[in-house]
DNA sequence: AAACATCATTCATTAAACTCATGACTTCTT
DNA sequence: AAGAAGTCATGAGTTTAATGAATGATGTTT
């Protein structure tokens, strides 16, 4: 945690510009100084790090290995700093960036519709969302904060619980109406289950829930996404088990009819997850306080029956 | 690409330790200097971005939202820097580390099997390997190179060819021996075809190159991975059209058969690709060098009849 | 109320970075 | 082939930046 070893940025910057000309000259005219002063910042370099980093052969200037390696690293630091400070100057401090990265269909049909709202509530804070179907790491990509569905274990992470999920049965109209009546999960058995790749076994925990053990729970077709599988249902492919939330408009237009009144709550939820050495970002902060506000308005709406989640965040 | 509104690096250091102790006086400890140099460093930072970074209430430091928000930032950028410095220290600037991107079934099967050789003639290079099916971000990502399957169009990148890919249908004996003769590709007609998720027209090419107009090309299971397919074809679940090398195990063993004698060649081929700001590092044009001698003396065995692909590459 | 913190400030000192002038060598030009 | 022009290196002196010591101002703790 301690920067003793990194050499002063005089002596990087000077190194990056010789590098980049391949001249000690033009890089004293870029970096406005003599070329004795660069001659003598490189030395000086190349004195503490015991390394040389350029050959010197006929007056002409060649990186060694090593200097190669070195300035495409040391570059990657200035670049970041300078983008750290331009960035500063430019925002003052205050709102910025908040790259957030998010389920495509919870994007589009939960996040997207209310984002507005935050937008206007706090101009400054520019939020830009990323897609994401699978895990991550915040080590090496860059995201300030994400959100995503399963349990809260993540290390290096803080977790926020947003919601649980209502999983409904749901079909298109004219498999409900034309053929077999549906009125006991029994009668599935005549009907395909849609299946969605990323909850393998959604279909079996509901069939369990239900004491239905003589369907096979992993028949059917299987999709990547939440977009695609709404679209087999809509389209009359199939019976899909979805979050009552995320198909509210095509169930109160009728496209989608519930099968069953009861619903079955997952174990999993969403969560907004981000790195612990972020706590302190204020943007995220803000947006955290907000998405929380707004989960819990949602969560009161969908399950009236569970608990005011504000409880659980006492900081807001 | 010049680095002017980067601050001081001593600067830098002061106010990192200065937020990380939220005191002057324990940064001054740490850093070995006395709380006055401290004091005046943050100051004069202040001045020279033209905001305040700590809030001096009441004889306590607090961060400014700017202060929070710019010091997570400049810590990524010296932890940048004496990550740089420390590996050069290491390595002493020969060899060192690379990654490596990769589609997982070449590198299990085409490239880990070679890659001892290269170990063994550069003990001091270090190549990681991960795996990648989709396209990703060089940018963002870290990764210094990657083995793709595609055209050479990535733009900001050097790609090099490495090698074409003879498709060829292949099953398992038992669907071979047991049911219909496959004489012909018409024959297929009443057999599965495998597909690949990645390369969805794999078979309606193959097809069309003989002359085969009806069979649905697109009917089949699909497979994320080529190893999945593989799998597939050799529990009997059909036939797949696989790049020869890929299976070239399989086939010797019997546990696959190829169909039809002659193969098809592909439009696409496999590219080692890096971005241009990487093409002086030492230790990735060694291995770049290595990897397409590799690739010549493959492309040799698996199609005597293409030029040698030595030629391509005047510079090895 | 006294003792002990903390950050801020002034003045003198030390260390770092730089300029100037010049030398040694190489490459280009005529 | 010789001179001009360019390159990096270096010694001596100057300028600039960073620091230390002492002290002040303000708040906290006992």
């Amino acid at each position: 945690m301690i920067y003793r070893y990194v050499p002063s940025l005089t002596a990087l910057r000077t190194f990056e510009s010789s590098a980049r000309h391949m001249s000690f000259t033009k890089a004293a005219e870029e970096l406005n100084v003599t070329q004795s002063a660069v001659s003598r910042q490189i030395r000086q370099l190349e004195d503490e790090l015991g390394i040389r980093l350029f050959e010197r052969v006929r007056q002409r200037l060649v990186l060694t290995e090593a200097g190669a390696s070195y300035v495409l690293e040391v570059r990657k630091g200035l670049d970041q700093l300078k983008a750290a400070t331009l960035n500063l100057l430019a925002y003052q401090g205050v709102g910025g960036e908040l790259l957030l990265a998010c389920l495509p269909t919870f994007g589009s049909r939960w996040l997207i519709p209310r984002l507005g709202r935050f937008t206007s509530q706090h101009p400054e804070i520019n939020v830009n969302l990323v897609t994401r179907i699978e895990a991550f790491n915040f080590e090496s990509e860059d995201i300030d904060a994400a959100i995503y569905f399963g349990d809260s274990n993540w290390p290096g992470t803080i977790s926020d619980k947003l919601m649980g999920e209502e999983m409904i049965p749901v079909c298109s109209p004219n498999i409900f109406n034309d053929r077999q009546e549906i009125k006991k999960p029994e009668d599935l058995r005549h009907h395909t289950l849609l299946q969605l790749r990323s909850r393998p076994y959604a279909w079996q925990e509901w069939l369990k829930s239900k004491d239905t053990h003589d369907i096979n729970p992993a028949a059917g077709p299987k999709f990547e996404q939440f977009h695609m599988i709404i679209n087999a249902a809509l389209t009359g492919l199939g019976v899909a088990l979805l979050p009552a939330f995320l198909i509210k408009e095509e169930l109160s237009q009728g496209l989608l009819v519930q099968l069953f009144e009861d619903s079955v709550r997952g174990r999993n939820a969403y969560y907004l997850v981000y790195p612990e050495n972020k706590r302190g970002l204020p943007r995220l902060q803000t947006f955290r306080r907000w998405l929380l506000r707004e989960a819990s308005r949602h969560e009161m709406n969908y399950s009236p029956q569970s608990n005011n989640k504000l409880q659980n965040h006492p900081d807001i």
